[in-house]
DNA sequence: GTGAAAGCGCTAACAA
DNA sequence: TTGTTAGCGCTTTCAC
């Protein structure tokens, strides 16, 4: 492997002037440029990354924290702050937490020791010791799709208050009475709680009583939306007429359950789902769903995460950015 | 920051006792490993990763190069491939290509040039250009779930031909005598070529004749599915009682567009997908599918590249690592 | 057991 | 416009 001293020989120059070369090439003689260039050509040299780190002090990579890289959730956002931040001349440390809340502390240690310039992280921040890891850095942090459960830090969300209350407030205002509120995790400040508040402030609103018996929570992948399905269809008492899961792949778990039960939807139930997610239009009946704007979120993300960064200041101003939801109405809901 | 020198400093040794500490404390009076355990505490000291992959000429990265982040085949085999890869000392730096034939190159090359000690590629290397580029560099390169049209590499996959084959075969000796061709490329050699070759060969050993016209080519997403076999049931002549799809992906477009044109699965036609992902179980009908050991893949090849990387010698032995496929019969097919 | 010095590949400061 | 020197943070001879 060729390093900047040989070409510095191969050209006649010294390795300051190849550098200075590499680095635009103001203050080279053409002739000059161009025995470097050809040295470089001639050698197959290219510049060490390593190295160059080293003396920057920058590595120009930025850290993802992925709660679960196979859920369609993660992968779409993960897929646009990858192309974002490839834009920008950044690349992607991956980090899959693979749901295994064990190891959440550890990997975020872990990538704060990685020579990580910035990092953005997917899932919402629980424990004290993550928060006091997370408080005690330098490294910028931009979380994207949540807003922390504690702490000021730079974010990039919808109002999930807000987008819960508008879906709830769709199927109430279709003359829906008796509606379910399936998934999230009451923990979550921004998908559990948030969404919950928003929901409740939609029937006060309409003045429609609910059932707390109606809210189940416990995640949100298909198995969990499956399974809180049946939970649901096993309650005492009668059904109710609507189901509002906290995310698109729980809606899909529970339209199986439902559709597996005999229960027509939207006939008998209707459901509506959170996210946006192209699997919405891969089910059948098609999902009506509260869309997430998850492209602007990954890029804006990555974009507040590297002016954070490249200006050197750790957060001049701590803000969270609040992006709008929209609501998506497919075949899977209907008026009552 | 505390380097390494403010640590030697408070514990009153020099950096090389530090480092000799940091590296196994070996030849270390306990009483001085005490000292320097307190200073490093007390300056929150963390070794600089980039100052030691200067050192080492190892980052201790591995490069992913990814077609789509976002389909579940590639989430799954990434997902394991970062496990495995920390469960080792490595993390992943990852490189989507989003499906950009034209990116290919410049990120394969982008990557060779970015501090990662190997790379694992998950699609078929297609162009001339990436060819000669992985010809000419020194990183150890792995290919999973695939092997390259070209050159000799390592990879670890499955056999697609007998992959095809047992599916094709499977559906034959189920009685059917018209079977449809679904996805793939054509210039992919394993997931293209060679499971056409399986096709044939089944239908060859089984004196069952076929249709060029029931081979079609064009993907492996939902979406080609979809348009595919809304093109099958255009097509002149009687219908195909099975279709074997390429992926799993293209079988649920498949299984939509045909439930879509009131046609029953597996009713009318049979649809069988390939891969194994977990979508599979949740469509209506369950999807039939020829099962890829995905964990497998993603962990032998990370196994395989940190023994290229780790011997320190450029591929000891060229080889291909054959895992077992596996037929999982559900509901989309049904016998003839 | 421990430390001084050299060097990994590059860039920045200072001269010339 | 170019080169010399020093140094990024660490490990690694080689002395002691």
């Amino acid at each position: 492997m060729a390093v900047i001293k040989d070409v510095a020989r191969e050209a006649g120059v010294s390795a300051t002037t190849v550098s200075r070369y590499l680095n635009g090439g103001k203050y080279v003689k053409a002739e000059i440029q161009e025995r470097i260039r050809a040295a470089i050509e001639r050698l197959d040299y290219k510049p060490s990354h390593i190295a160059r780190s080293l003396v920057s002090q920058r590595s120009h990579m930025i850290g993802v924290i992925v709660p679960d890289i196979r859920s369609g959730y993660h992968g779409t956002l993960l897929s646009h702050i990858e192309g974002t931040a490839n834009l920008n001349g950044y690349s992607i440390l991956m980090c899959n937490i693979a749901e295994d809340a064990h190891k959440e502390l550890a990997y975020i240690d872990f990538l704060l020791n990685m020579p990580v310039d910035g990092v953005v992280i997917l899932h919402e921040e629980l424990t004290d010791e993550t928060a006091a890891l997370l408080g005690g850095t330098r490294t910028p942090i931009v979380f994207a799709g949540v807003r922390p459960t504690r702490g000021q830090y730079i974010s990039v969300a919808i109002d999930d208050c807000r987008a819960a209350y508008d879906g709830t407030a769709s199927l109430l205002d279709a003359g829906h009475r008796s509606v379910a509120f399936l998934g999230g995790h009451l923990k979550d400040h921004s998908s559990g709680q948030q969404r919950l508040k928003g929901f409740r402030e939609a029937h006060r609103d309409r003045g429609v009583p609910f059932q707390e018996a109606l809210i189940l929570h416990g995640g949100y992948s298909y198995a969990v939306g499956y399974g809180l399905a049946q939970q649901l269809l096993s309650l005492q008492g009668p059904r109710p007429t609507a189901v509002f899961c906290m995310s698109d792949e729980a809606a899909v778990g529970c339209l199986n359950a439902l559709t597996d039960q005999g229960v027509s939807v939207p006939g008998e139930i209707s459901v509506l789902g959170f996210d946006g997610l192209s699997v919405t239009e891969q089910v059948r009946p098609r999902l009506s769903t509260l869309c997430q704007p998850l492209g602007e979120i990954g890029s804006m993300s990555v974009e507040l995460l590297i002016d954070a960064i490249e200006k050197r200041q750790r957060f001049p101003n701590i803000f969270e950015l609040v992006l709008p939801h929209r609501l998506e109405i497919r075949e899977s809901v209907r008026e009552w």
